[in-house]
DNA sequence: TAGTAATCGAGACGGTACGTCGGGTCTTCGA
DNA sequence: TCGAAGACCCGACGTACCGTCTCGATTACTA
């Protein structure tokens, strides 16, 4: 969590009504009128909080939505283990889609998505918080697919999962729409041929 | 071009010396100050262009930024055919990698990508102006391939394309570092072999 | 006429039609929208007339109000004379009482009053063109009634004028209605006797 | 006073601090540079406010020089009670001809007038505020004045300050010079002479 | 069971930039 | 060759948010 100082300031936070209204709000404005409405005033109006409260909490309203959309997350879609790792990794992709084309969660995602751009703090935040954890799951049912022979025990999972989330964000990122299922049948496929291919000398 | 209306204001009166200052005034900006410091109030008084004039022939300083951008990289890297493909391949992502890390195209690059979140109009400018244009040059790079028979002639170009740029972007949203050479000649030795595989029925 | 220098530039204007319609155009505005719409950029694009043309004949919006209302003054009410000196000094009152009110003239010349506080040029103009020969006829009248013997010789007339003009532009200067016709009554009558009581010592 | 919405927005929290600033800042510029160069923007610079707080309690900068005068002209010249009514009345009509002249008032109340011209709710508040509590004062001054059998106690006193007050605003409507000691003096027999003359059948 | 101290809402404050408007000057193009 | 059209620089407009701050009024730990 991102917050003015860089430990939690207080653990007696006061008002946890404040706190949840105010995540609320942002993630609610964003969704009604784009992240372009999200302003630390609009939030707090909405929230019925004031202003002072929130910067108490959070520097910047990208932090705001990364708390509010890492717990929604957080909530929500584990990786599933059927038994067949590239079937999983299909489910996997396809859920990461659907997470970006959300209505409350990829507009606030895409707010999050530019301002960490511009915003270095905000950058580690995400990584820690939001992807690494995530990108976590994903080595770990690798690992047990590699431990039951689906895949080789050298194989580079990093490199699969830069070429698995490479397309989605490569087009987020140029504002195009995301692969159909087919195409992320396809990608997948690659995906695994590469795991299993030794690295070229 | 991003223009104000959508039929341009009588461009034949148009000022090129305010032009071209806009524009270099937007970079040195970005790239001295960073992006959050380009502002059009600080591209007027450095340019010496009144903001009138800017709104005129543009609608967002991101418009700007890739009129700017767009006139640089044009004027810049074709992509190499040295014979070799997979070696090309390796050049231009390479050159891409350089292009991100510029210091006067990095910033700008960057700003108008975070901008394009929220602008959809910018996001159909960057794609036509400057990102298709140029994955169209890797395209005839490919297509060439295929003539000499380097390539399969029913390769999937556009996939190759998606995994090439797509872990650059991916660690790019994300604010991470970029591949090192080691690295890019893995990712486009896996691209390669996706190219000469049929994809998975 | 105040011009853009102080002698009438040029005899040899070219277009009358682009005069009166600026003049038409300026007055137009004016009483539909207030003196507060009536702006160089409006009178030229409602004339259709371009800025340049106007600012070669005049040099503000005061100057092209001042000309019109001038021109309309002047081929309007002239001094009665019925013989009766104090008669013709009400009915001059109340027409001048509805010049200030009179749907198309008010506006303007209230607005010539409001520029000319801040433009002695434009002040000078005003009462060079409108003010001093109107109340020139005034005197020519007086004059007249002090041959016939209904004023006496020496009688102080500029006062006379500054007493019957001064409640008008006093109200109008603080923006309230004007006097009614009994007021002005009173009023005439008072000047009269001023005008026949030889100054005190 | 004119503030932007009719009741004024909790003036509990208003800062005295800013408003003085405000105030003595308009009055300076006002008096340094004309009424012309007296703009919020200024105003603000000057006084170290920010715009905004400038627009949170006066609606336009008319608003603040009539607050400013108002405030100074409150503090100064009361109307003088030598016995001598006429006497007092010349001396009341040369201390508002100094007013007039005055360095920094004068400019500054000439500015209102101009403005209150185009502004009904700044004409009222001119009024209210300022006009009609000084001419209460010589109201008071009159009726004390009947009493004392100076006058008679049906003279037409609104008559009479309109005759008094008249040909100053005319003169000053058109960027004349003020009357002179021996008009005044002329000027106030007549209005005593009215004073005391019934009114005409 | 009071202090008493931090936190809460509200919102005023000094700022920066916004996007628009009009002023007055200068250039271009068509009739 | 002249005038309409309008681009240009400039400066002010009034607005929106920023992040900081000062208020009383609740709280909820301490004494």
């Amino acid at each position: 969590m991102i917050t003015p100082s860089v430990s939690d300031p207080s653990p007696r936070r006061r008002s946890e009504k404040s706190r949840s209204a105010t995540l609320s709000a942002a993630l609610e404005l964003c969704a009604e009128n784009g992240y372009g409405k999200v302003t630390i005033e609009a939030i707090a109006a909405r929230a019925g909080v004031s202003k002072k409260t929130i910067y108490r909490w959070w520097s910047t309203k990208g932090a705001i939505l990364l708390d509010a959309v890492t717990e929604l997350v957080a909530s929500g879609s584990p990786l599933p283990d059927t038994g067949d790792i590239e079937a999983d990794l299909r489910t996997h992709i396809g859920s990461l889609v659907r997470l970006f084309t959300s209505p409350v969660i990829g507009p606030a995602y895409t707010g999050i998505l530019a301002e960490l751009l511009h915003d270095e703090r905000l950058a580690r935040a995400v990584n820690d918080e939001l992807v690494i954890p995530r990108v976590a799951l994903v080595y770990q049912r690798m690992r047990g697919a590699q431990e039951q022979g689906q895949l080789p025990p050298d194989a580079d999972l990093p490199l699969a999962v830069e070429m698995m989330y490479g397309p989605l964000y490569y087009r987020h990122a140029l504002g195009r729409s995301y692969p159909d299922e087919q195409r992320i049948e396809t990608l997948v496929a690659h995906v695994m041929r590469a795991l299993r291919t030794p690295a070229p000398s």
